[in-house]
DNA sequence: GTGAAACATGAACCGGGTTTCAACTCGGGA
DNA sequence: TCCCGAGTTGAAACCCGGTTCATGTTTCAC
Protein backbone atom coordinates (compact mmCIF):
# COMPACT_ATOMS: atom_id res chain seq x y z
CA UNK A 1 0.00 0.00 0.00
CA UNK A 2 1.83 3.20 -1.00
CA UNK A 3 2.20 5.64 1.54
CA UNK A 4 0.51 9.14 0.49
CA UNK A 5 3.41 11.03 2.65
CA UNK A 6 6.65 9.74 1.76
CA UNK A 7 9.39 12.23 3.06
CA UNK A 8 8.02 15.19 2.28
CA UNK A 9 6.44 17.63 4.82
CA UNK A 10 3.19 18.07 3.47
CA UNK A 11 0.47 18.86 6.03
CA UNK A 12 -1.45 15.48 6.70
CA UNK A 13 -4.97 16.84 4.96
CA UNK A 14 -8.47 16.34 7.09
CA UNK A 15 -11.21 18.48 6.69
CA UNK A 16 -11.99 22.05 8.54
CA UNK A 17 -11.73 22.19 11.52
CA UNK A 18 -10.71 18.20 12.32
CA UNK A 19 -7.44 18.36 11.92
CA UNK A 20 -5.42 16.46 14.84
CA UNK A 21 -3.68 17.61 17.83
CA UNK A 22 -1.56 14.75 19.48
CA UNK A 23 0.45 12.67 18.12
CA UNK A 24 -1.79 9.98 18.47
CA UNK A 25 -4.12 11.24 16.30
CA UNK A 26 -1.70 12.11 13.65
CA UNK A 27 -1.17 8.09 13.52
CA UNK A 28 -4.57 7.06 13.06
CA UNK A 29 -5.17 9.84 10.34
CA UNK A 30 -2.13 8.46 8.14
CA UNK A 31 -3.35 5.26 8.55
CA UNK A 32 -6.68 6.22 7.60
CA UNK A 33 -5.33 8.10 4.61
CA UNK A 34 -3.57 5.00 3.77
CA UNK A 35 -5.95 2.92 3.96
CA UNK A 36 -8.15 5.40 1.91
CA UNK A 37 -5.52 5.31 -1.21
CA UNK A 38 -5.84 1.35 -1.14
CA UNK A 39 -9.54 0.98 -0.65
CA UNK A 40 -10.21 3.57 -3.37
CA UNK A 41 -7.46 2.32 -5.27
CA UNK A 42 -8.84 -0.99 -5.38
CA UNK A 43 -12.50 -0.80 -5.60
CA UNK A 44 -13.29 2.56 -6.79
CA UNK A 45 -15.27 5.21 -4.85
CA UNK A 46 -18.46 3.59 -4.78
CA UNK A 47 -17.68 0.38 -3.85
CA UNK A 48 -14.92 1.46 -1.35
CA UNK A 49 -17.15 1.53 1.84
CA UNK A 50 -15.84 3.54 5.02
CA UNK A 51 -16.18 0.55 7.17
CA UNK A 52 -13.64 -0.77 4.65
CA UNK A 53 -11.28 1.77 5.05
CA UNK A 54 -11.59 1.62 9.05
CA UNK A 55 -11.17 -2.07 8.75
CA UNK A 56 -8.38 -1.93 6.92
CA UNK A 57 -6.09 0.88 8.94
CA UNK A 58 -7.10 -1.08 12.03
CA UNK A 59 -9.11 1.98 13.89
CA UNK A 60 -13.13 1.81 14.68
CA UNK A 61 -15.79 2.99 11.95
CA UNK A 62 -16.35 6.05 14.52
CA UNK A 63 -12.85 7.40 14.07
CA UNK A 64 -12.95 8.27 10.36
CA UNK A 65 -15.81 11.06 11.11
CA UNK A 66 -13.24 12.26 14.06
CA UNK A 67 -10.79 13.72 10.74
CA UNK A 68 -13.36 13.58 7.72
CA UNK A 69 -16.50 14.73 7.24
CA UNK A 70 -17.91 12.43 4.70
CA UNK A 71 -16.67 9.92 2.17
CA UNK A 72 -16.69 11.91 -0.27
CA UNK A 73 -14.03 14.70 1.85
CA UNK A 74 -11.48 11.93 2.06
CA UNK A 75 -11.72 11.35 -1.34
CA UNK A 76 -10.97 15.05 -2.33
CA UNK A 77 -8.14 15.18 0.32
CA UNK A 78 -6.61 12.18 -1.68
CA UNK A 79 -7.18 13.33 -4.78
CA UNK A 80 -5.37 16.82 -4.08
CA UNK A 81 -2.79 15.20 -2.70
CA UNK A 82 -1.90 12.49 -5.09
CA UNK A 83 -1.59 15.76 -7.39
CA UNK A 84 0.74 17.21 -5.47
CA UNK A 85 2.49 14.11 -4.70
CA UNK A 86 2.91 13.38 -9.25
CA UNK A 87 3.87 17.22 -9.29
CA UNK A 88 6.86 17.02 -6.64
CA UNK A 89 7.94 13.54 -8.09
CA UNK A 90 8.67 14.98 -11.55
CA UNK A 91 9.39 18.10 -10.82
CA UNK A 92 13.07 17.91 -10.19
CA UNK A 93 13.89 15.82 -12.48
CA UNK A 94 12.13 17.77 -15.35
CA UNK A 95 14.21 21.19 -13.97
CA UNK A 96 17.93 19.33 -13.76
CA UNK A 97 17.61 18.47 -17.56
CA UNK A 98 19.60 20.16 -20.16
CA UNK A 99 17.08 21.54 -22.84
CA UNK A 100 13.85 21.60 -23.35
CA UNK A 101 13.69 17.98 -24.53
CA UNK A 102 15.63 16.72 -22.33
CA UNK A 103 13.06 18.05 -19.60
CA UNK A 104 9.58 16.39 -21.30
CA UNK A 105 11.78 13.13 -21.40
CA UNK A 106 12.60 12.85 -18.20
CA UNK A 107 8.59 14.64 -17.48
CA UNK A 108 7.37 11.25 -18.66
CA UNK A 109 10.27 8.63 -17.75
CA UNK A 110 9.64 9.95 -13.93
CA UNK A 111 5.90 9.95 -14.51
CA UNK A 112 5.46 6.70 -15.64
CA UNK A 113 8.09 5.34 -12.96
CA UNK A 114 6.05 7.13 -10.41
CA UNK A 115 3.08 5.63 -11.75
CA UNK A 116 4.53 1.89 -11.52
CA UNK A 117 4.92 2.36 -7.77
CA UNK A 118 1.28 4.11 -7.11
CA UNK A 119 -1.16 2.35 -9.63
CA UNK A 120 -4.10 3.59 -7.73
CA UNK A 121 -3.43 7.34 -9.20
CA UNK A 122 -5.15 6.28 -11.98
CA UNK A 123 -8.12 5.50 -10.23
CA UNK A 124 -8.35 7.77 -7.91
CA UNK A 125 -7.30 11.11 -10.32
CA UNK A 126 -10.00 9.27 -13.20
CA UNK A 127 -12.81 8.72 -10.68
CA UNK A 128 -12.83 12.49 -9.16
CA UNK A 129 -14.39 13.39 -13.24
CA UNK A 130 -17.26 12.40 -11.08
CA UNK A 131 -16.74 12.72 -7.33
CA UNK A 132 -15.00 16.33 -7.51
CA UNK A 133 -14.62 17.38 -10.97
CA UNK A 134 -13.37 20.59 -8.97
CA UNK A 135 -10.14 19.01 -8.52
CA UNK A 136 -10.36 17.00 -11.48
CA UNK A 137 -9.96 20.00 -13.74
CA UNK A 138 -7.69 21.77 -11.61
CA UNK A 139 -5.24 18.91 -11.74
CA UNK A 140 -5.23 18.30 -15.66
CA UNK A 141 -5.79 22.26 -16.12
CA UNK A 142 -2.28 22.75 -13.78
CA UNK A 143 -0.23 20.58 -15.55
CA UNK A 144 -0.84 21.70 -19.05
CA UNK A 145 -0.14 24.89 -18.11
CA UNK A 146 3.35 23.74 -16.46
CA UNK A 147 4.23 22.01 -19.71
CA UNK A 148 3.49 25.02 -21.62
CA UNK A 149 5.51 27.33 -19.73
CA UNK A 150 8.32 24.65 -20.16
CA UNK A 151 7.58 25.19 -23.74
CA UNK A 152 7.63 28.84 -23.74
CA UNK A 153 11.25 28.48 -22.12
CA UNK A 154 12.19 26.18 -24.27
CA UNK A 155 11.50 28.10 -27.19
CA UNK A 156 13.68 31.78 -25.52
CA UNK A 157 16.31 29.40 -24.97
CA UNK A 158 15.93 28.77 -28.83
CA UNK A 159 15.95 24.68 -27.92
CA UNK A 160 12.44 24.58 -29.58
CA UNK A 161 10.81 26.60 -32.69
CA UNK A 162 7.89 29.55 -32.29
CA UNK A 163 4.83 29.04 -32.46
CA UNK A 164 4.26 26.40 -30.10
CA UNK A 165 0.53 26.92 -28.38
CA UNK A 166 -1.16 25.24 -25.21
CA UNK A 167 -2.46 22.49 -28.01
CA UNK A 168 1.16 21.47 -28.25
CA UNK A 169 1.30 21.16 -24.50
CA UNK A 170 -2.35 19.73 -23.86
CA UNK A 171 -0.79 16.98 -26.88
CA UNK A 172 2.03 16.22 -24.71
CA UNK A 173 0.08 15.13 -21.76
CA UNK A 174 -2.26 13.78 -23.41
CA UNK A 175 0.61 11.18 -24.38
CA UNK A 176 2.27 11.21 -20.93
CA UNK A 177 -1.44 9.79 -19.56
CA UNK A 178 -2.04 7.18 -22.33
CA UNK A 179 1.75 6.36 -21.66
CA UNK A 180 1.80 5.73 -18.23
CA UNK A 181 -2.02 3.58 -18.52
CA UNK A 182 -0.54 1.29 -21.05
CA UNK A 183 3.69 0.90 -19.58
CA UNK A 184 3.43 1.73 -16.10
CA UNK A 185 -0.47 0.27 -15.13
CA UNK A 186 -1.23 -2.00 -16.96
CA UNK A 187 1.69 -3.81 -18.24
CA UNK A 188 5.69 -3.05 -17.97
CA UNK A 189 6.32 -4.76 -20.80
CA UNK A 190 9.19 -2.02 -22.23
CA UNK A 191 11.81 -0.47 -20.22
CA UNK A 192 10.54 2.97 -19.19
CA UNK A 193 13.77 4.64 -20.77
CA UNK A 194 12.99 2.82 -24.19
CA UNK A 195 9.10 4.52 -24.11
CA UNK A 196 10.79 7.76 -22.74
CA UNK A 197 13.15 7.58 -25.45
CA UNK A 198 10.52 7.16 -28.52
CA UNK A 199 8.75 9.78 -27.40
CA UNK A 200 11.59 12.46 -27.15
CA UNK A 201 12.59 11.35 -30.54
CA UNK A 202 9.06 12.12 -32.03
CA UNK A 203 9.16 15.41 -29.99
CA UNK A 204 12.52 16.58 -30.98
CA UNK A 205 11.57 16.18 -34.94
CA UNK A 206 8.01 17.46 -34.31
CA UNK A 207 9.10 20.90 -31.82
CA UNK A 208 12.77 21.30 -32.27
CA UNK A 209 13.81 23.64 -34.67
CA UNK B 1 -29.81 14.41 -25.63
CA UNK B 2 -27.61 12.64 -27.98
CA UNK B 3 -29.39 9.64 -30.05
CA UNK B 4 -26.89 6.90 -29.65
CA UNK B 5 -28.40 4.94 -33.10
CA UNK B 6 -28.38 8.17 -35.32
CA UNK B 7 -28.62 6.36 -38.82
CA UNK B 8 -26.84 2.94 -38.45
CA UNK B 9 -28.59 -0.17 -38.03
CA UNK B 10 -26.46 -1.33 -35.50
CA UNK B 11 -28.83 -3.48 -33.82
CA UNK B 12 -30.46 -2.23 -29.95
CA UNK B 13 -28.95 -3.36 -27.48
CA UNK B 14 -30.54 -4.88 -24.52
CA UNK B 15 -29.51 -7.69 -21.41
CA UNK B 16 -29.67 -11.45 -23.12
CA UNK B 17 -32.97 -12.95 -23.72
CA UNK B 18 -34.67 -9.58 -23.66
CA UNK B 19 -35.04 -8.00 -26.68
CA UNK B 20 -37.96 -6.46 -27.92
CA UNK B 21 -40.20 -8.31 -30.39
CA UNK B 22 -42.61 -5.59 -31.58
CA UNK B 23 -42.14 -2.19 -32.52
CA UNK B 24 -43.73 -0.95 -29.38
CA UNK B 25 -40.92 -2.31 -27.53
CA UNK B 26 -38.21 -1.29 -30.05
CA UNK B 27 -39.84 2.06 -29.34
CA UNK B 28 -39.65 1.73 -25.04
CA UNK B 29 -36.20 0.63 -25.25
CA UNK B 30 -34.79 3.48 -27.84
CA UNK B 31 -36.32 5.53 -24.80
CA UNK B 32 -34.69 3.82 -22.40
CA UNK B 33 -31.17 4.15 -24.18
CA UNK B 34 -30.99 7.87 -24.92
CA UNK B 35 -32.71 8.56 -21.52
CA UNK B 36 -29.93 6.29 -19.42
CA UNK B 37 -26.82 8.17 -22.17
CA UNK B 38 -28.61 11.58 -20.63
CA UNK B 39 -28.66 10.48 -17.44
CA UNK B 40 -25.38 8.90 -16.67
CA UNK B 41 -23.92 11.49 -18.48
CA UNK B 42 -25.10 14.39 -16.44
CA UNK B 43 -24.86 12.88 -12.95
CA UNK B 44 -21.73 9.99 -13.76
CA UNK B 45 -23.03 6.06 -12.99
CA UNK B 46 -23.38 6.29 -9.12
CA UNK B 47 -25.51 9.43 -9.38
CA UNK B 48 -27.50 7.81 -11.47
CA UNK B 49 -30.57 6.27 -10.54
CA UNK B 50 -32.82 3.89 -12.76
CA UNK B 51 -35.61 6.12 -11.56
CA UNK B 52 -34.18 9.32 -13.18
CA UNK B 53 -33.47 7.03 -16.19
CA UNK B 54 -36.74 5.95 -16.75
CA UNK B 55 -38.19 9.07 -15.01
CA UNK B 56 -36.67 11.16 -18.88
CA UNK B 57 -37.63 7.91 -20.60
CA UNK B 58 -41.60 8.31 -19.70
CA UNK B 59 -42.23 4.97 -18.77
CA UNK B 60 -42.26 3.38 -15.73
CA UNK B 61 -39.50 2.30 -13.22
CA UNK B 62 -40.58 -1.88 -14.11
CA UNK B 63 -40.12 -1.54 -18.06
CA UNK B 64 -36.47 -0.70 -17.11
CA UNK B 65 -36.43 -4.30 -16.66
CA UNK B 66 -37.91 -5.55 -18.97
CA UNK B 67 -34.95 -4.76 -21.04
CA UNK B 68 -32.09 -4.69 -18.94
CA UNK B 69 -31.23 -7.13 -15.99
CA UNK B 70 -29.86 -4.03 -14.05
CA UNK B 71 -28.04 -0.45 -13.90
CA UNK B 72 -25.14 -2.56 -14.57
CA UNK B 73 -26.12 -3.87 -17.94
CA UNK B 74 -27.31 -0.66 -19.57
CA UNK B 75 -24.70 1.02 -18.65
CA UNK B 76 -22.14 -2.03 -19.77
CA UNK B 77 -24.77 -1.82 -23.21
CA UNK B 78 -23.97 2.36 -23.55
CA UNK B 79 -20.55 2.05 -23.47
CA UNK B 80 -20.05 -0.53 -25.97
CA UNK B 81 -22.28 1.21 -27.92
CA UNK B 82 -20.57 4.48 -27.45
CA UNK B 83 -17.45 3.00 -28.27
CA UNK B 84 -18.49 1.66 -31.94
CA UNK B 85 -20.27 5.05 -32.67
CA UNK B 86 -17.15 6.72 -32.15
CA UNK B 87 -15.78 4.00 -34.26
CA UNK B 88 -17.91 4.60 -36.90
CA UNK B 89 -17.63 8.09 -36.76
CA UNK B 90 -14.08 8.60 -37.44
CA UNK B 91 -13.81 5.34 -40.01
CA UNK B 92 -14.76 6.56 -43.06
CA UNK B 93 -12.91 9.94 -43.12
CA UNK B 94 -9.71 8.42 -41.78
CA UNK B 95 -9.97 5.75 -44.65
CA UNK B 96 -10.94 8.44 -47.60
CA UNK B 97 -7.54 10.15 -46.52
CA UNK B 98 -5.25 10.77 -49.67
CA UNK B 99 -1.92 9.64 -47.32
CA UNK B 100 -0.85 8.43 -43.46
CA UNK B 101 -0.67 11.94 -42.20
CA UNK B 102 -3.93 12.99 -44.15
CA UNK B 103 -5.89 10.02 -41.99
CA UNK B 104 -4.19 10.90 -38.44
CA UNK B 105 -5.44 14.29 -39.24
CA UNK B 106 -9.05 13.33 -40.09
CA UNK B 107 -9.12 11.25 -37.31
CA UNK B 108 -8.55 13.72 -34.92
CA UNK B 109 -10.92 16.49 -36.37
CA UNK B 110 -13.72 14.03 -36.88
CA UNK B 111 -13.17 12.68 -33.66
CA UNK B 112 -13.38 16.40 -31.89
CA UNK B 113 -16.36 17.37 -33.94
CA UNK B 114 -17.89 13.75 -32.61
CA UNK B 115 -17.07 14.37 -28.81
CA UNK B 116 -18.59 18.59 -29.41
CA UNK B 117 -22.08 16.61 -30.25
CA UNK B 118 -21.90 13.82 -27.67
CA UNK B 119 -20.30 15.45 -25.09
CA UNK B 120 -21.41 12.53 -22.49
CA UNK B 121 -19.33 10.19 -24.19
CA UNK B 122 -16.60 11.11 -21.88
CA UNK B 123 -18.36 10.62 -18.51
CA UNK B 124 -19.56 7.66 -19.88
CA UNK B 125 -16.19 5.72 -21.51
CA UNK B 126 -14.32 7.12 -18.65
CA UNK B 127 -16.61 5.92 -16.11
CA UNK B 128 -16.27 2.76 -17.52
CA UNK B 129 -13.04 1.97 -16.18
CA UNK B 130 -15.14 1.21 -12.68
CA UNK B 131 -18.17 0.07 -13.89
CA UNK B 132 -16.96 -2.03 -16.43
CA UNK B 133 -13.44 -2.34 -16.60
CA UNK B 134 -13.73 -5.20 -19.81
CA UNK B 135 -14.79 -2.82 -21.77
CA UNK B 136 -12.61 0.18 -20.76
CA UNK B 137 -9.50 -1.58 -21.71
CA UNK B 138 -11.08 -2.98 -25.04
CA UNK B 139 -12.55 0.29 -26.35
CA UNK B 140 -8.93 1.53 -25.59
CA UNK B 141 -7.12 -1.26 -26.66
CA UNK B 142 -8.54 -1.66 -30.33
CA UNK B 143 -8.65 1.76 -30.75
CA UNK B 144 -4.81 1.81 -30.10
CA UNK B 145 -4.53 -1.33 -32.27
CA UNK B 146 -6.44 0.85 -35.38
CA UNK B 147 -3.83 3.41 -35.51
CA UNK B 148 -1.27 0.92 -34.89
CA UNK B 149 -2.35 -0.33 -38.25
CA UNK B 150 -2.79 2.93 -39.96
CA UNK B 151 0.86 3.60 -39.36
CA UNK B 152 1.89 0.61 -40.26
CA UNK B 153 0.12 1.01 -43.55
CA UNK B 154 1.60 4.25 -43.91
CA UNK B 155 5.31 2.82 -43.03
CA UNK B 156 4.40 0.80 -46.08
CA UNK B 157 3.49 3.43 -48.26
CA UNK B 158 6.51 5.32 -47.25
CA UNK B 159 4.39 8.18 -45.86
CA UNK B 160 6.70 7.01 -42.46
CA UNK B 161 9.54 6.20 -41.22
CA UNK B 162 10.11 2.96 -40.58
CA UNK B 163 10.78 1.84 -36.76
CA UNK B 164 7.03 3.31 -35.57
CA UNK B 165 5.87 1.27 -32.93
CA UNK B 166 2.78 0.88 -30.73
CA UNK B 167 4.21 3.57 -28.15
CA UNK B 168 3.81 6.10 -31.34
CA UNK B 169 -0.07 4.74 -31.25
CA UNK B 170 -0.66 5.21 -27.50
CA UNK B 171 1.23 8.74 -28.03
CA UNK B 172 -1.27 9.46 -30.99
CA UNK B 173 -4.56 8.28 -29.52
CA UNK B 174 -3.50 9.91 -25.42
CA UNK B 175 -3.31 13.29 -27.81
CA UNK B 176 -6.42 12.91 -29.24
CA UNK B 177 -8.06 11.90 -26.07
CA UNK B 178 -6.76 14.79 -24.37
CA UNK B 179 -7.35 17.46 -27.34
CA UNK B 180 -11.11 15.83 -27.36
CA UNK B 181 -11.90 16.91 -23.98
CA UNK B 182 -9.75 20.55 -23.35
CA UNK B 183 -11.63 21.73 -27.13
CA UNK B 184 -14.47 19.31 -27.56
CA UNK B 185 -15.79 19.11 -23.56
CA UNK B 186 -14.30 21.92 -21.96
CA UNK B 187 -14.51 24.42 -24.51
CA UNK B 188 -14.61 25.13 -28.28
CA UNK B 189 -12.23 28.26 -27.98
CA UNK B 190 -10.52 26.78 -31.07
CA UNK B 191 -11.52 25.60 -34.38
CA UNK B 192 -11.86 21.97 -34.66
CA UNK B 193 -9.74 22.36 -38.25
CA UNK B 194 -6.97 24.47 -36.44
CA UNK B 195 -6.28 21.85 -33.76
CA UNK B 196 -6.05 19.03 -36.14
CA UNK B 197 -3.71 21.14 -38.46
CA UNK B 198 -1.74 21.91 -35.32
CA UNK B 199 -1.21 18.00 -34.57
CA UNK B 200 -0.88 17.57 -38.29
CA UNK B 201 2.42 19.80 -38.79
CA UNK B 202 3.65 18.38 -35.06
CA UNK B 203 3.42 14.85 -36.74
CA UNK B 204 4.13 15.34 -40.09
CA UNK B 205 7.72 16.26 -38.61
CA UNK B 206 8.04 14.21 -35.79
CA UNK B 207 6.95 10.65 -37.89
CA UNK B 208 7.35 11.60 -41.42
CA UNK B 209 10.25 9.80 -43.45
C1' DG C 1 -62.71 -11.29 -33.37
C1' DT C 2 -60.01 -13.86 -30.20
C1' DG C 3 -56.39 -15.52 -27.39
C1' DA C 4 -51.79 -15.69 -26.07
C1' DA C 5 -47.59 -13.47 -25.76
C1' DA C 6 -45.37 -9.20 -25.25
C1' DC C 7 -45.19 -5.22 -22.80
C1' DA C 8 -46.24 -1.63 -19.07
C1' DT C 9 -47.10 -0.30 -14.40
C1' DG C 10 -45.58 1.36 -9.65
C1' DA C 11 -46.11 0.12 -4.77
C1' DA C 12 -43.52 -2.43 -1.75
C1' DC C 13 -39.64 -5.00 -0.46
C1' DC C 14 -34.93 -5.26 0.78
C1' DG C 15 -30.14 -4.88 1.72
C1' DG C 16 -26.28 -2.32 2.44
C1' DG C 17 -23.71 1.59 3.50
C1' DT C 18 -23.22 6.27 5.60
C1' DT C 19 -23.50 8.83 9.53
C1' DT C 20 -24.59 9.74 14.44
C1' DC C 21 -23.88 9.48 19.27
C1' DA C 22 -23.38 8.44 24.08
C1' DA C 23 -20.21 5.92 26.66
C1' DC C 24 -15.44 4.90 27.26
C1' DT C 25 -10.10 5.28 27.27
C1' DC C 26 -5.79 7.66 26.89
C1' DG C 27 -2.13 10.79 28.02
C1' DG C 28 0.09 14.71 29.65
C1' DG C 29 0.05 18.85 32.52
C1' DA C 30 -0.57 20.79 37.29
C1' DT D 1 -2.60 11.75 41.82
C1' DC D 2 -6.25 13.96 39.57
C1' DC D 3 -8.34 16.20 35.73
C1' DC D 4 -9.87 17.15 31.23
C1' DG D 5 -9.70 17.58 26.46
C1' DA D 6 -8.45 14.67 22.66
C1' DG D 7 -9.25 10.54 20.76
C1' DT D 8 -11.73 5.91 20.27
C1' DT D 9 -15.46 2.81 19.99
C1' DG D 10 -19.28 0.19 17.53
C1' DA D 11 -24.17 -0.48 17.85
C1' DA D 12 -27.99 1.37 15.75
C1' DA D 13 -30.59 5.04 13.44
C1' DC D 14 -31.32 6.50 9.11
C1' DC D 15 -31.57 6.80 4.27
C1' DC D 16 -31.91 5.55 -0.31
C1' DG D 17 -32.04 3.37 -4.48
C1' DG D 18 -32.06 -1.26 -6.95
C1' DT D 19 -34.97 -4.93 -7.83
C1' DT D 20 -39.29 -7.74 -7.70
C1' DC D 21 -43.85 -8.96 -8.84
C1' DA D 22 -48.81 -9.25 -9.25
C1' DT D 23 -51.90 -6.93 -12.02
C1' DG D 24 -53.49 -4.52 -16.06
C1' DT D 25 -52.97 -3.22 -21.05
C1' DT D 26 -51.53 -3.59 -25.92
C1' DT D 27 -50.16 -5.99 -29.96
C1' DC D 28 -50.51 -9.20 -33.56
C1' DA D 29 -50.88 -13.74 -35.70
C1' DC D 30 -54.45 -16.69 -36.97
Amino acid sequence: MARTQALTDRPLPASDGKAPRTDRGRRTLRAILDAAAGEFGEHGFHDASVSGITRRAGVALGSFYTYFDSKDAVFRALVRDMSDQVRDHVGPAVRAAPDAIAAERAGLEQFIGFVRQHQEIYRIIDEAEFVDPESFRLHYATTADRIAQRLQVGIERGDLRPGLSDVHAWAIMGMNVFLGLRYGVWADDRPVGDVADTVADMLRRGLGR
